[in-house]
DNA sequence: TCCTTTCAGTTGCGATATGCAACCTAATAG
DNA sequence: CTATTAGGTTGCATATCGCAACTGAAAGGA
């Protein structure tokens, strides 16, 4: 086995190592956040990110090959390529946040530009919680790691 | 100031860039799973990750420095070195179980082990999901991205 | 038509980060 | 007083990144 395909085995062990070896990479999550607030073309990316074209180039395709964004050739003008977030971009929603709100609240150190708000009341969104079954909000003391097997055997006993 | 100059700036200042500054790199996640998951020490870390040893050095001593993971040294045995979570890094919670719930529903396909519980009802965490102001889940329909500036302007018409 | 600009990349090259194995030092165990 | 454990560091090879320049196809304008 080789040494790539070994650690592709430890990340695709968890969720977390899946889903970083699919977005993990330094310039995924900010071209993701751009996706998020309408940018569609290689230029767009390229100028608002600041990002090295090679690059940029390099994890769109690895994005578009993930099935994270769509790759549509423009109708009306045929330089222009069109990348639009999928479901499972758009799914990818609750990262971004968590982990903006994180960083304005412990980086930062204020709110970040734009905002994104409930459309019909005008007011930001919630912050992100970790929260029970039955929607109460949970902090880590309130919650505890269980082997899987262990909790269906508790359940079980039950 | 150009569009692209504001744009450049808004994303500098966002709070994921700020985030990922601190958390964006390749292995650092992966560290904090370990550590939400009790791993405490070096070797727990080296041999439960496979991560290089050089490069595990390097990302707990960025984690330290950035106050994420506090270094002790541990008063009964003191070659040992106790790392764990400060709140801030306990605070990227929210982070670590959208990735892991992403990656389980879209990459892995399964859920993984082990599973984060209710302390009290013995029941799974629920999905993490995008709330409004009271508490309603809102889809990417919903919502809408408004210019920090303009949401204000709209408060003070009304 | 011919010339220029735009768009979406690719290429070459140097700088940086990563992975691996071996080594080191202090503390503890036997 | 020797072996082992914990937590690193060092040297070296490879992989990835960032920058600048270049390409090629498609519009746009005179």
């Amino acid at each position: 086995m080789s040494r790539a395909e070994q650690l592709r085995e430890v990340f695709a062990e968890c969720g977390i190592g899946a889903a970083l070896e699919v977005v993990g990479e330094r310039w995924s999550f900010l071209i993701l956040r751009g996706a998020f607030n309408g940018l569609r073309h290689f230029e767009e990316f390229q100028t608002n990110l600041g990002i090295a074209r090679n690059i940029l180039s390099n994890r769109l395709g690895r994005l578009v090959e993930h099935g994270i964004l769509r790759r549509d050739p423009d109708p009306a003008d045929r330089r222009k390529v069109t990348y639009r977030l999928t479901e499972k971009g758009k799914d990818l929603l609750p990262v971004l946040l968590s982990l903006r709100q994180w960083g304005e609240r412990w980086i930062s150190g204020h709110p970040s530009n734009p905002v994104l708000v409930d459309r019909y009341t005008r007011k930001p969104i919630a912050p992100m919680m970790v929260q029970s079954a039955d929607g109460r909000e949970l902090s880590l003391r309130d919650m505890e790691w269980v082997d899987r097997d262990d909790l269906q055997r508790e359940a079980d006993a039950a």
